[in-house]
DNA sequence: TTGTAGGCGTTATCAG
DNA sequence: CTGATAACGCCTACAA
């Protein structure tokens, strides 16, 4: 492809010459930015990223790395960023780490040889995240991290409101009559499944309510993992009369686990979820849930790196987005055996379910 | 962060030597090999792959642009392609094109400068993919199409039996009694679109079956898309008795306007899909879909492009994958008076009249 | 088997 | 205001 040099040379000035026009570095003449400039316009000349990000000691690129962009959360998150990186010049180099950390440490190391301008970070499990980042930082390079923190995490951040918005999902569930409550929660050692696990047994202590253990459940953040822990919880003695997913993907699973037992939701058993994804409106019966700005995380996220490249170097930023209750059909009162040893609950308003259309496009 | 000459320094080696040990050029004697290794441990050295990419005119980049990430779909096929690039240590690089064929354009345009090793493209609406393609060819870097074709590609490509999949599903459609069918496609000029409606038609034809061209519409490959055009289905005199959706959007949109207009879903209308995406079988009723396999259309680009960067370089390959009917419980017999008016299906060649409207007389 | 040096396409510095 | 020229970090003939 066409090189600088040659652009110089149709139209018959310096290499140095046609820089500075591109990159505006000097003031140069008109008569020879224009014969510059249609050499460019001629020979469909594109400066090599290449090179330009070796001389520069930085590309344009963001590195983004999250878990797995086959769950419907995560590519919000990348879409949100994608938009506003783009719109700022950058591009975005996804890497998908299979929640596996030696993964992400290949893809991290590799990425920084590169030389992003910054990088955002979904952590897989275990993620090993706060070593690697100092070396981006010692590089200069900022790193946000999102939705769920390493455990001695100190940099920039932008997570949703997980407890509170968990405590909320409680409570609704509470007002319904429930009193035996089980909660699925995701991998015990994320900050966000922590975090929502907090916000349940918060709101269960304030209403002295308790649960054994039991009740307690731990699955990873997929259909599988909902499934299998839904069937346990269904197979107790004392069934519990509903069931916090720790997320929709979760929830998912535990419909399926419903149907295949034949037990009704929510007639039999109740249901919310976390994330309020695209399809929670859609399920059978359409799925109760705690709504999490995934989009509006990765704007926030590609913004603070953005900031940072232009030479903000203040503290550490830490955004907590807020989650809304979603309610659609998937929670209700507990069955009538279970209904006479509790008053009856307040009610919640209900949400229609339009089809809204998003900022996304057709295939 | 270190450089090679910084390892050479260490390892007491040339630069020259640093760079053999580590790309196996040329046979390095064991103590210095040993030094060279060390060093580089020492130093967490990893090359920049900007330097090593602008001199081998070639990085582990591959790129791949899609028109939309939060389309359950396409995910599926990234992941394939993730999968066996990293496995062949091959990166990928992640472009949104929001299905608008000028930011395709950018995006395709400055990924070049980035000298990958190939190129992986879904194209947006109206794509001017074969221009572009011809441009990385002069680079040597291959191109593959995934999914759907610009007009005049000829180039590699990987696709799924469009037709194939479209007119078996009809063929299930019309075999449980069905006689006056519709389609909502997806954007005519996108070939996948183009080619389920093809199939969708030849099955009817071969069945004798006419229907007025109000009973295809098209929308956006969408749930918005869906949901608009079936609502105008419902309230067409001669109401469908059953719908094919041009993919898994579009009938959710489709089952989102049956809900809200009251008609349920197969009792009083069929629904039939396409993609089976993951939540086809979440849905209420679960929705009959047809089987694409996203993450084998992925891997299969991705594997395309490796072999060509190792030396394949024979005539355009043209995958087509299979795809398979996928059954559950959104299509049923039709309601009871349609069924009363057709004989058996072997002489349904009647064009299907208006249904009766009960309780009022036609005037 | 090891070391040296030129150059990949840019940008930035510094004379003219 | 314009044009040489020296890096940026790496690879690869080619020389030793």
């Amino acid at each position: 492809m066409a090189n600088m040099k040659q652009i110089a040379k149709m139209a018959g000035v310096s290499l140095g010459t046609v820089s500075h026009v591109l990159n505006g570095s000097a003031a140069v003449r008109d008569p020879l930015r224009k014969r510059v400039m249609e050499a460019v316009e001629a020979a469909g000349y594109q400066p090599s990223q290449l090179a330009r990000g070796l001389r520069r000691d930085k590309t344009n690129m963001i590195g983004m790395v999250i878990p797995d962009v086959t769950n419907p959360f995560f590519p919000a998150v990348v879409r949100g960023a994608e938009d506003i990186a783009f719109a700022n010049g950058y591009r975005l180099m996804l890497c998908n780490t299979d929640n596996d950390h030696s993964k992400e440490i290949v893809h991290l190391n590799e990425l920084r040889t590169y030389l992003p301008s910054g990088l955002i970070v979904i952590p897989s499990n275990f993620s090993d995240l706060t070593a690697q980042a100092a070396f981006y930082r010692k590089a200069g390079t900022a790193v946000v991290c999102v939705d769920r923190l390493p455990r001695d995490w100190t940099g920039d951040s932008v997570t949703a409101d997980n407890e509170g918005g968990a405590y909320e999902a409680t409570n609704y569930v509470l007002r319904q009559g429930h009193t035996r409550l089980a909660m699925i929660t995701g991998p015990r050692h994320l900050t966000n499944a922590q975090n929502r696990l907090t916000g349940f047994k918060r709101a269960l202590q304030e209403k002295h309510i308790h649960i054994g253990p039991e009740y307690v459940q731990e699955a990873s953040f997929d259909k599988h993992g909902g499934y299998s822990k839904a069937l346990l919880l269904l197979r107790m003695i004392g069934r519990p009369t509903a069931i916090f997913a720790g997320n929709d993907m979760i929830a998912f699973g535990a419909l399926l686990a419903f149907r295949e037992a034949g037990v009704r939701c929510p007639e039999d058993i109740s249901l919310i979820g976390f994330d309020n994804l695209d399809l929670a409106e859609m399920t059978s019966p359409p799925l109760s849930s705690v709504s999490q700005p995934g989009y509006q995380m990765g704007t926030a996220a590609a913004q603070i790196l953005i900031d940072r490249v232009r030479g903000d170097h203040g503290p550490a930023k830490h955004i907590v987005l807020e989650t809304a209750l979603k309610i659609r059909d998937s929670v209700g009162v507990p069955p009538a055996e279970e209904r006479s040893r509790v008053g009856s609950g307040a009610r919640a308003t209900r949400v229609a379910a339009p089809p809204r259309r998003r900022g996304t496009s057709p295939r």
